[in-house]
DNA sequence: GAATTGATTGAATGACCATTCAATGAAGGC
DNA sequence: GCCTTCATTGAATGGTCATTCAATCAATTC
C-alpha cells in the first residue's frame, strides 16, 4: 500500500502481506498475459520478489488463483452486502447498491475485469469459479429477484416477474462488464450503470435516476 | 458430415476437408479443456488424425485458432446478415432477425460459447480478437441501432435513444451467453431470447412476441 | 552475541508441448 | 505398372514452466 521509506524496504514481511502482494501481482500479471501466459516468474518479477516464494505461500500456483479469485469475489460481495441487509433501508435502495456495486469503479475496472473473464473463459477454472463463487451469482440473483417482487408488490404493478427482472440484470451485468472490458471506446462504466437504473425504471416505475 | 461408409474412411482427404475437420476438432479440444489445455495432440487426438497434420494444415497453432474463431464469427453472421439486406423486410423483422441468430442453437450452444468465452478472456487472444472479429461486434451495433432508429422515427416515440438500445442489445446478447454457459439450469436461449424481446417490446413498442 | 526460528533465494529437476522433418504411403497420370 | 505428386506419420528437438530443495539471510529469543 505505502512505502515505508524510499530504498530501504525491508527484506521480509508477514506471510499475509506477502500472500497480498502475490495475489496483486497475479492480478496485475493476468490482465496483462492471460492466465495461460502467467508464469510464475512473471507474477513474482511483477511483485519484486523471487520465484521460491510462490510457491511458499501458496501450495501450488493453481492455490494462487484460486485465492486470486476469491479475493475479488470477497471485493465485490462486500460492496453491497452490507447494505442489503439493512433493515431500514427501501427495497429500491438496496436495489441501486448492487447496481452500484457492480459497476463501482474499484471492481469494475479493465485490470480486474480481465481476470474476471480469464476465470469464465477458461473451461478448468470456470469449475473452480463455480465451486467458489457459483454461489455468490446465485445469491446475488435470489436478492435482486426478492427486491424486485417486493416493489413490483408496494405497486401492485406487474409487466415483467420479479425473476424476469433479475435474469435480465444477471445478463446485464456480465454483457456490459465484457463490453466495458473489450470496447472502452463505446462502453464506460457510468453510461452503463445510467442505463441499468433506466432499464430498472423501466420495469419497476421506480425513480432509479 | 455424413459417413462414406462403416468401416473405411478414406486415408487421405482434400486439404479443405481436414481444415474443417481440424476446426471442429479444436472447438471440441477448447470446449473440453479451454485453450491452455487445447494441445495439438488433443487435437489431433480428437479429430482421429496424426499429430503432424495439424502443422501441416496449419502454419502454427496460432493459425489454428484464428482459424477457428474465423469460423465461428461467419457462421454467426451469415445467420442475420441476408435478413438484414432484403429491401422488403420491416425493421422489426430485421432486428427479429439479429436477436434469434444470437440465440439460434447452431451459435448458442455451450459447446460454442465456451471457445466465444476463451477467447474474449485470454488477453493475448483477445487482441486477436479484436483484430479479426471487433469490427463485426461495431456493425451488428450499428446495424440495431439503425433499426431502432427506423422503428422509433416511424412512431415518433421516444423514452430512449436508439443508441442506448443498442448499447443494451449488446450487453444482453453477451452477458445472457455467458449466464447459459455458466448457469444452464437457470438460464436457456429460449427464455433468453424472449426476454430480449420482451425488452424490446417495451422500449420499442412493437410486437416482438 | 550465540542460537533458534522462519522467510527468502535461485539453480536444478522433470514434465509437457509446439514445431520440424525424414520417411512412408496412397492416388492418379501416363 | 511406373512415376510424380501430395497427404500423412510420429520420433526427435528445443524451449518453457511448475515445483523442489539445499543453502542463505534476517529477525527474535535467551
Amino acid at each position: 500500500m505505502s512505502e515505508i521509506s524510499r530504498t530501504k524496504e525491508p527484506r521480509t514481511a508477514p506471510p499475509e502481506a506477502r500472500r497480498k502482494q502475490l495475489i496483486e501481482a497475479t492480478i496485475t500479471a493476468i490482465s496483462k498475459h492471460g492466465i495461460a501466459g502467467t508464469t510464475l516468474t512473471k507474477v513474482t518479477q511483477e511483485a519484486g520478489l523471487s520465484l521460491g516464494l510462490a510457491n511458499f505461500h501458496f501450495d501450488s500456483k493453481d492455490a494462487l488463483l484460486t485465492a486470486t479469485l476469491q479475493h475479488l469475489a470477497d471485493e465485490h460481495r462486500a460492496l453491497w452486502i452490507d447494505k442489503s441487509r439493512q433493515p431500514d433501508l427501501s427495497a429500491a435502495a438496496k436495489l441501486q447498491a448492487i447496481v452500484n456495486a457492480q459497476f463501482h469503479p474499484k471492481v469494475c475496472n479493465r485490470r480486474k475485469l480481465s481476470v474476471w473473464f480469464a476465470f469464465f473463459g477458461d473451461t478448468p477454472h470456470r469449475s473452480a469459479y463455480l465451486r467458489t463463487s457459483g454461489e455468490l451469482d446465485r445469491e446475488r440473483q435470489r436478492v435482486t429477484a426478492d427486491l424486485c417482487a417486493r416493489i413490483i408488490g408496494e405497486r401492485g404493478y406487474t409487466i415483467v416477474s420479479p425473476n424476469q427482472v433479475s435474469h435480465m440484470l444477471e445478463g446485464l451485468f456480465d454483457g456490459l462488464w465484457l463490453n466495458i472490458l473489450m470496447y472502452p471506446d463505446l462502453f464506460d462504466r457510468n453510461t452503463a450503470r445510467d442505463q441499468v437504473n433506466a432499464y430498472l425504471a423501466q420495469c419497476l416505475k421506480e425513480d432509479f435516476l
